[in-house]
RNA sequence: GGGCCCUUGGGUUAGUUUGGUAUACUUGUGCCUUCGGGAGGCAUAGACUCCGGUUCAAAUCCGGGGGGGCCCA
């Protein structure tokens, strides 16, 4: 199963083998969390929690379900919303007076309760946040971790006296977006969205998204200032120093599990997954090489080597099940544990162990008294690549372009055979030279059933020329891709 | 919203045209021999999505439901 040539085979075939989910559940869009994947899961948590509390945000969990009462307070989010949420009409045999919508995301559950938590501006800013389960129903494909219906879901939620504080809040959550997408070793593009395709309700989103393997874009989270949009229909104000009650300004800050679906898409290759040590379950997996005559004495080997590397603090799995050590090697490759040793007679009478790196296969070996630092070396040479490359892929995946005649048509558009493999048609990201109105952007998308991502968030990535649908002077460059 | 396709052990599948003992690989379990890159032998376990119909007889034919997937708006 080849990642690049049949990307989307190679992602389910991934998910099954390294055993991160059941999709057998009998619900489409709704999975398995099964122990390995949750184990990933659970640190990306663990660095988003750090994270959050490490910039005075506060842990809440508000309740599933939302009254329709409350969810249809603002026009525009219900607007965007109303097709894709789950409804609670009946309790036990009686029908609902006022309907319950299960949370296809929070501003509504919580807004009603800040409005009641804030009173005078000594409670600003509030920052909260919340790991949860949302659910929103999927009509189209359903894939695991990516498009799913029961997403496990991260949100803050601030309220701010001033705008500008609140603008400082996304940049502060921008930086949280830099540190996290380090750790995981995914590069992610920061682009403001277009008016049409902002979050509902919000003044402006910024999207991060990622490249799969197949050049469509995966977007990842996103960061949105609201401006007073919501706490004017909920009634979110404080009393100023003046005795003013003017409404709070307000940022939202997202992600889901959609960062485990581009750690496995990103990094994996066609043996398995490999995991950036960061949120490996297991960072070094020992395989002790026996033979008959000195199992004894391996074995010993192998566990003084696993407790020194445990009581260093790495996660370490001794595996010692009766089996071959090459179908062991294929087993921990699979699930994309980042470095393998080996320890055998030979290593035992050299004083060392035998290391092999998941992400390029580097064999060697590391003396056992320089256990500790050796691992945590190789382990960071192997983050660092990880990282680089993944970079590197981004930076290639996309493609300058002058004229919309350089993005290749899809002919089989529309053709109930589907056979033709979209790989050929060499799809990139393209940036280019937009004028930013609304007429010039839905002819780019519609020509070429292509979605404008938006516009570089961050200085310093400006354009100079013309805009490629109508000509006009422009200074600013747009990023397009199909999406996931 | 409209249309199309699929459903057989845990996984992958043969068999359905032409009704009659359900195939193979893989996985699981047990024992033995092995062990520096997917070991081998023997034994063992495991399935026709459900409900109804036709029939002496249904995985197979017919009707309906569930579940899964695709395409079009």
């Amino acid at each position: 199963m080849s990642k690049f040539e049949n990307y989307n085979e190679w992602y389910l075939d991934m998910v099954e083998k390294a055993k991160l989910s059941d999709k057998r559940y009998p619900i489409k869009g709704m999975n398995v969390w099964t122990p390995y994947g949750w184990k990933i899961m659970r640190f990306v948590d663990t660095y988003l929690r750090e994270e959050l509390d490490g910039t005075d945000h506060d842990e809440v969990c508000f309740p599933l379900f939302i009254p329709e009462t409350e969810f249809k307070k603002e026009k525009d989010h219900i607007k965007g919303f109303d097709s894709e949420v789950f409804w609670v009409t009946k309790a036990g045999n009686n029908e609902l007076d006022v309907p319950l919508v299960v949370r296809p995301t929070s501003e509504t559950a919580m807004y009603p309760m800040f409005s009641l938590w804030i009173r005078s501006h000594q409670d600003l800013p509030l920052k909260v946040y919340q790991i949860v389960n949302t659910f929103r129903y999927e009509t189209k494909q359903t894939r695991p971790f990516m498009r799913v219906r029961e997403i496990h879901f991260f949100e803050s939620h601030t309220c701010h006296d001033t705008e500008e504080d609140a603008q400082c809040q996304v940049e502060e959550d921008l930086e949280i977006v830099k540190r996290l997408m380090h750790r995981l070793c995914l590069p992610y593009f920061l682009l403001k969205r277009t008016d049409w395709d902002k979050f509902p309700g919000a003044h402006y989103t910024v999207g991060i998204d990622t490249v799969m393997p197949n050049h469509r874009t995966l977007q990842l989270g996103s960061v949105h200032h609201y401006r007073t949009n919501f706490s004017k229909p909920y009634n979110i104000t404080y009393e100023d120093e003046n005795g003013d009650h003017p409404y709070v300004h307000q940022t939202t800050y997202g992600m889901s599990e959609r960062l485990l679906g581009a750690i496995i898409s990103v990094h994996g290759d066609d043996s398995g997954l490999i995991l950036p040590p960061d949120v490996a379950p297991f960072q070094v997996v020992i395989i002790p090489i026996l033979s008959k005559k000195n199992a004894d004495e391996v074995t010993k080997a192998c566990v003084a080597v696993k407790e020194k590397l445990a009581s260093a603090g790495f996660r370490v799995k001794l595996d010692d099940r009766d089996d071959r050590p090459g179908s062991k090697f294929f087993d921990w490759e699979i699930k994309g544990v980042p470095l393998r040793f080996e320890i055998g007679g030979r290593d035992i009478e050299n004083g060392v162990v035998t290391f092999a790196r998941r992400d390029n296969g580097e064999k060697g070996t590391i003396a056992l008294d320089s256990l500790i630092p050796g691992t945590k070396l190789i382990l960071d040479q192997i983050a660092d690549s990880l990282r680089a490359k993944a970079w590197e892929f981004q930076k290639g995946a996309v493609k300058a372009i002058e004229s919309m005649d350089e993005i290749p048509k899809d002919e089989t558009k529309g053709a109930s055979e589907t056979n033709i493999k979209e790989d050929s048609l060499d799809l990139r990201v393209y940036s280019f030279g937009w004028c930013g109105c609304e007429e010039c952007g839905h002819k780019f998308e519609d020509e070429h059933d292509i979605k404008i991502l938006g516009t570089p968030y961050l200085p310093g990535d400006e354009y100079d020329g013309k805009c490629i649908v109508c000509g006009k002077p422009t200074k600013t460059k747009a990023y397009a891709a199909r999406t996931m």
